[in-house]
DNA sequence: CGATTATCAATTATCGATAATCTTAACGAT
DNA sequence: ATCGTTAAGATTATCGATAATTGATAATCG
């Protein structure tokens, strides 16, 4: 969507994408030297690439030795939910207090692509979407601190979401909806409501997949 | 304490150093090559470290200007204080359940050091042994990612400590002793106990912190 | 045979130089 | 005076090459 400028950064966002659709699969070894000449560009800018996928846990240096795809256990993923949910929920009281109704619309429009691609199936697309709900959400609330802790939380979940939701058949259209309840509590300019809402809605997906995944 | 290998390394260490103190101040504008030129290293070592420290919170790069040092409102602080408590709430809990007695030893030792360095009003020691206390804790739990996510938020309240406990003339002392209910959960190992008690522990250093500075 | 040391291959870490880009100031036309 | 354009300066972004480190394996010695 938004043009990445430098080339570090073109290279961090198809990496991670590769990590996260699973193209890259886990505990994969990757060599600097090695994606650097696949990619046409030199090691240090790969280098770079690989440490922000490191900021993003997605990989894991090793000094030295070289870089590998993390692989995250199950019982991990709820602490990732739970603070996940935590974080966006002070965010949203701070982003409710000066969200204009300009914003509100742009929230309203991810929705209904959520739920667009949520119809036809599409759990890239449906996730990519609720990632920059979600993402809008923070960067609203100017804390930056915040934004770069949630990052990787969301990024860990979202590639959780992507391997495993379509191994259940469940229903995406669903997954959709949750986000209506905190649309709703956005738009009546509650912050604590909103709070509420948007601890429960990241709390519910998890509890479709665990419940899912316990059976 | 620990021996830094690489040259990167140490360069964040130092910087980091420096700006938690208050050695550079906030919003100090920091060039790539004339850091390189002062430290006796090349461009890229210097960018790299300050990336590093763009992780930490601590600076932030603007693409193709500079690097500035950041500066945080206080009504940000809260959200750290809060978020941080919660992030090491989680990770005692799973603590707990693997400690052993050696690492119960090694923990009493630093609260023994900070009561030390509280004694001789030593806030820089306090706080270093303090981080140690905290992020051993962090890291015994075993979650890579709640820990990177915990080192932001940490150095965020460290620096703030810093550069205004002098000022409001309260006793460090006192600040050492609310260690010790924590200590007292994890010999029960009581998990649920010992994430009541750190999670009173953080947030009573911004009581205090509060209380004078809205005086 | 076991333990220690030397060598090798793989890979990252660091360097120095050059290219690309952004900001500001200067300039000129309207 | 104001606007747009351009030139200069400052700074990051990228590159290609070399150095340093590690782990594995082979060689050596007691």
């Amino acid at each position: 969507m938004a043009k990445p400028r430098s080339l570090v950064e073109q290279i961090h966002e198809q990496l991670r994408a590769d990590i996260i659709s699973g193209r890259i699969p886990a505990s994969e070894k990757l060599v600097e030297l090695e994606l650097a000449e696949r990619m046409g560009t030199s090691q240090g800018t790969i280098r770079e690439a690989l440490q922000r996928l490191e900021w993003d846990g997605l990989v894991e240096r090793q000094a030295r030795r070289a870089t590998y795809v993390t692989r995250v256990a199950i019982d991990e993923m709820y602490e990732y939910f739970a603070v996940r949910s935590l974080i966006e929920s002070f965010t949203i009281r701070r982003t409710v207090q000066t969200i204009t109704d300009a914003q509100c619309q742009q929230l309203e429009a991810l929705i209904d692509r959520i739920a667009e691609a949520g119809q036809q199936g599409d759990i890239e697309a449906l996730v990519q979407h609720d990632m920059r709900f979600h993402q809008l959400i923070c960067e609203w609330a100017n804390s930056p601190v915040l934004l770069r802790v949630w990052v990787p939380l969301f990024l860990q979940v979202q590639r959780f979401i992507i391997q495993t939701y379509p191994k259940l058949f469940s229903p995406l259209s669903e997954m959709a909806e949750t986000h209506r309840p905190v649309m709703r509590a956005i738009h009546a300019r509650d912050a604590e409501a909103a709070a509420a809402a948007i601890q429960e809605h990241v709390m519910l997906v998890w509890q479709q997949i665990d419940h899912h995944q316990t059976r």
